[in-house]
DNA sequence: AAGGGAATGTCAATGAATTGACATTATTTT
DNA sequence: AAAATAATGTCAATTCATTGACATTCCCTT
């Protein structure tokens, strides 16, 4: 593998072209050139190639990609080959929600535990998993090997929280979290701001009525 | 107003500045030069002031910026001076914990109504919101002045409610459902793909795996 | 009231990302 | 087997975004 920097900008297509093979895989189609597949996700099949030419040639030339290939070769990049251990922090709505999601599971993100600090939630059983004191936390980590752990918390817990998985080992964390977390540079942070994310909604919506 | 395009790359920063503003508002603090808010949210002065210049100056020279005057810009900018009606397409999980969210409503964004297509739902109430049935969602839209719809069904689904949403006169979709949508370029659509970003985590947790 | 200090607003320079162009190479056809 | 075709890989050009530098302007003190 070459080592040099991939920029975040290309990582964040890396999904979408993804999604998009993985659909045409199950429609049977087996080859797509650049183009063809520029036409199909509305960007140019200049920035395709380029994309794809970080990681080294997937291609042959006059011919194109093969489809399957491809699509497991970017399921690699993306770290998808492996199986994650998820615990999630923060039995509320949202954690509930994304614990009930299963095509996480199907991609290989395992749900192996769901903490939250509110007693009367204890045992309760969401999907096979009971919810577990918070206290608890740590050594589950620790024990069962987990990569991930899913904030869904008050942000006035969150960076505590943080702090407390990093020192039990967390590798990343998906922070759903309406604050910003400050953790060593070897330790991923993958933010969901919510509430971000709408107001870019708004703006563009009010944008548009004033007549830009 | 100046009514040059501003790009999307500012207006992404922009939810950020305005929850740190909130928060040093809230904290009592009247004013603050670029260098300190750059220290605190750790970027360079020069991109803050540069953001903010997009708009015209908010700030007085050898004196800074004061706070609760350019939170109140950075909201309106967003459009959050005004509020805004939404409505939920799908009482799934992911649905009511968006439904159940306080926090959004704090912020001028109101839930009118939530809507799904199980028979067993019709009726059910989440936090004061009868399910409907989706046949009734284009005249609820119409009759109760709907600004945003969010769409958590799945993607098989959402082509096509958001389809009938545009007919129905909606401005900006808010779209959980893994899939893009294809609208006229009037109408606003901001996608919140959870497995995408949950990707780039695993890419990125295991980026760091690799000795990069 | 005037001068010094401080921080903005803005211009220029740099750096990053995207697009365009084309030579190269593999495939397919004759 | 050779020529024609097709589409990649890659280099260069362009566009966009970020950073740096500084003159200008405003506040605050004396």
């Amino acid at each position: 593998m070459d080592n040099k920097e991939i920029s975040q900008a290309v990582i964040g297509r890396l999904p979408r072209y993804f999604r998009y093979l993985g659909e045409l895989k199950d429609e049977g189609i087996e080859r797509i050139s650049s183009q063809e597949l520029s036409d199909i996700m509305k960007v140019t099949a200049s920035q395709i190639r380029q994309d794809f030419n970080n990681f080294g040639g997937f291609g042959q030339q006059g011919y194109g990609y093969k489809v399957e290939y491809l699509y497991e070769e970017i399921g690699k990049i993306l770290g998808l080959n492996k199986s994650h251990n998820l615990i999630i922090i923060g039995a509320g709505n949202l954690g509930q929600a994304l614990a009930n999601y299963m095509n996480f599971e199907r991609r290989g993100f395992l749900f192996k535990g769901i903490f939250d600090n509110d007693p009367a939630l204890y045992g309760r059983k969401i999907r096979s998993l009971e919810i577990q004191p918070m206290e608890e936390m740590e050594t589950f980590v620790r024990v069962n090997e987990i990569d991930i752990a899913v904030l869904t918390i008050p942000k006035t817990e969150a960076v505590g929280v943080a702090e407390r998985l990093v020192q039990a080992g967390i590798r990343g964390i998906w922070n759903f979290a309406h604050v910003d977390l400050n953790v060593p540079k070897d330790i991923q942070v993958e933010n969901v701001h919510l509430s971000d994310s709408l107001m870019k909604l708004t703006y563009n919506i009010s944008r548009f009525e004033n007549g830009d």
